[in-house]
DNA sequence: AAGGGAAACGTTACGTGATTGCGTATCTTC
DNA sequence: GAAGATACGCAATCACGTAACGTTTCCCTT
């Protein structure tokens, strides 16, 4: 069967004010993906590769439709439970990360098995997301999970507001 | 017009175990409501009422339409925007508050205006949620905003996992 | 008390995010 | 190359949340 996945390089919607091309992060990314997959025993395939480059080459998180639009522009886009599907692959291998707070997914920048704690600084301008963490941040959390006798299982530290870049852009657009 | 809110005691439905009785903390978190709609001169009506005495007597998070059910119950539920309504309200009166992971709310327990960072520790299990909070961990997420030059507006800590009273009760159900 | 403006609520419909169920294809292993 | 497991296709449906617009209730002023 031919089924030709009509996949394009992504470039940001002309809406956006893209911060650096990301071709780099995202054959960097891609190769750490390859590597890990093959360390797990898991397949990364092609429909799971896809989402996984347009998940790196965004500035900005992506919705599960966005990403079927994306992948398969167009009326005949893909089907929802499909990205899902390999969202779900991404996220348990530890390459994607769900922001429970917007409904839309981004690549992992880290994740390189340290088990730090990590915040996720949404930009509510510009949509742009940047991991941070800290060891401090780390051990406090550690800390009020262990007084608190919690065994953790998943952590989601979501902040919203505004990033230094657009703050100096003066109020609100 | 007559329009009886035919509005029940909200007796915890019969497949969960309550944990205690929650009247007193009810009848405590509904008068400091009180208190506080009067100080900000906002009124706290009987839907908002209600939905907040649900959300307290309530020992798991608790999602739109399962309070729709629960304030109006049987074929003519409240409608979903009326419980939204209300939440609205509620969460910018920082007395509720939105779990994003799971797109269900709960009471605020403590929200005495401190501006501490409060973590949303959820069971898995038992679908407890319990708020922790510490200096250090105040400290450290402030810290961490603060060098990545981040002016945050809401902050979602949501942790989920096994709660100290359901590790006790070996494997999860 | 009358009136006028704002806030709260009712009703309907809709948009988006996510899942269920089931059948087919593809890969892996022996 | 047959069997089992994994991944994908397809359709329908559920769950969460919102838009738009009209009506009621409250509160303040006159």
């Amino acid at each position: 069967m031919a089924h030709t996945v009509s996949y394009k390089p992504l470039v940001q919607s002309t809406t956006e004010r893209p911060h650096i091309t990301e071709t780099t992060k995202t054959s960097h990314a891609l190769a750490r993906a390859e590597a890990i997959c093959r360390s797990h025993g898991v397949r990364l395939t092609r429909i799971r590769r896809t989402v996984l480059e347009a998940l790196c080459s965004s500035s900005k998180p992506l919705g599960a439709y966005e990403l079927a639009d994306l992948l398969a522009p167009g009326p005949r886009r893909m089907a929802p439970i499909t990205v899902y599907r390999a969202l779900d692959f991404l996220i348990e291998q530890g390459l994607a990360h769900r922001l429970a707070s917007r409904n839309a997914y981004i690549a992992t920048v880290d994740s390189d098995g340290t088990h730090e704690a990590t915040a996720y600084l949404i930009c509510e301008d510009c949509g742009a997301v940047e991991e941070a963490s800290s060891a401090a941040f780390t051990g406090a959390l550690t800390d009020l999970l262990a007084r608190a006798g919690f065994e953790h299982r998943s952590k989601v530290l979501e902040v919203a507001g505004r990033c230094s870049r657009c703050q100096g852009r003066g109020g609100r657009h």
